[in-house]
DNA sequence: TGGTTATTACGATTTTTGTCGTATTTTTGT
DNA sequence: ACAAAAATACGACAAAAATCGTAATAACCA
């Protein structure tokens, strides 16, 4: 009875970016986190954190006088889904030419590179 | 003056996924291709690709009784523009973690792979 | 203990997006 | 020429998302 066709909006994926980082985290933690890059309201991190709650993308423990909140979507299993999307909407379903575009615009470390050729040639035997 | 921060919503790519493939098209064609998939109106599709025209996302033209509406936003500008947000708000920046998700979710072709290798390639020996 | 501070609860508003009904205009066939 | 058909214009409504103000509650400490 969960995880169905849950998609997180762009709020609620910053405040799930920080939860996946640090396990858990309170609404004033995670409320920081985001004022340094966004200005916007206490509150407002506050609501989207219930709100989420409310739909069971998160649960929380109280803790003294505040809560803590636990994130219940998975960060692979959520990003797969996102990515379906994206990849459905944005690039017509062709993987290619978003892989294309992404190693060939942002800095890839050499580690990284190497990571993804092992994938590569564990694909293509498998493949054979 | 132009293409700022322009991020289209998921009812503006449809319309521009059909206007990218058959480089231009009246509202008709548009609204029968995304029919096909999706219960709308016809006047919805006419007011998305208007609210376009009206953003500079398109341009269009008189032809005959009706309008040939024209992308003005370049596919691969705009994929790279959406690519950006997706990579940062869902996949915290890391290009290879998402490099490595489609690539292990998605059947890519052998010709797929090698395009991808070759690329692979050629930043390793820029990078050197 | 009483006041300051921090937290949560909740409602209300605003903005954005999506949707469509209806009126108007234009085209075309006979 | 004129009725039917097709297209556009426009306003209105609905739904979803984001934002915040204010009130209520709990905690701390001076």
């Amino acid at each position: 009875m969960n995880n169905h066709e849950i998609k997180p909006t762009a709020a609620e994926l910053e405040v799930l970016q920080v939860l996946w980082k640090y396990q858990s985290a309170t609404v004033r933690f995670v409320h920081d986190k985001i004022h340094k890059k966004k200005n916007v309201g206490y509150t407002t991190t506050l609501k989207i954190m219930q709100n989420m709650a409310a739909k069971n993308m998160v649960t929380r423990e109280q803790q003294g006088k505040s809560h803590v909140y636990i994130p219940l979507l998975k960060k692979e299993k959520t990003q797969g889904l996102l990515l379906d999307k994206f990849l459905d909407s944005t690039f017509g379903g062709s993987a290619s030419s978003l892989v294309m575009q992404v190693l060939g615009k942002h800095r890839t470390s050499p580690e990284e590179l190497n990571k993804i050729k092992q994938l590569i040639k564990k694909l293509e035997d498998g493949k054979q």
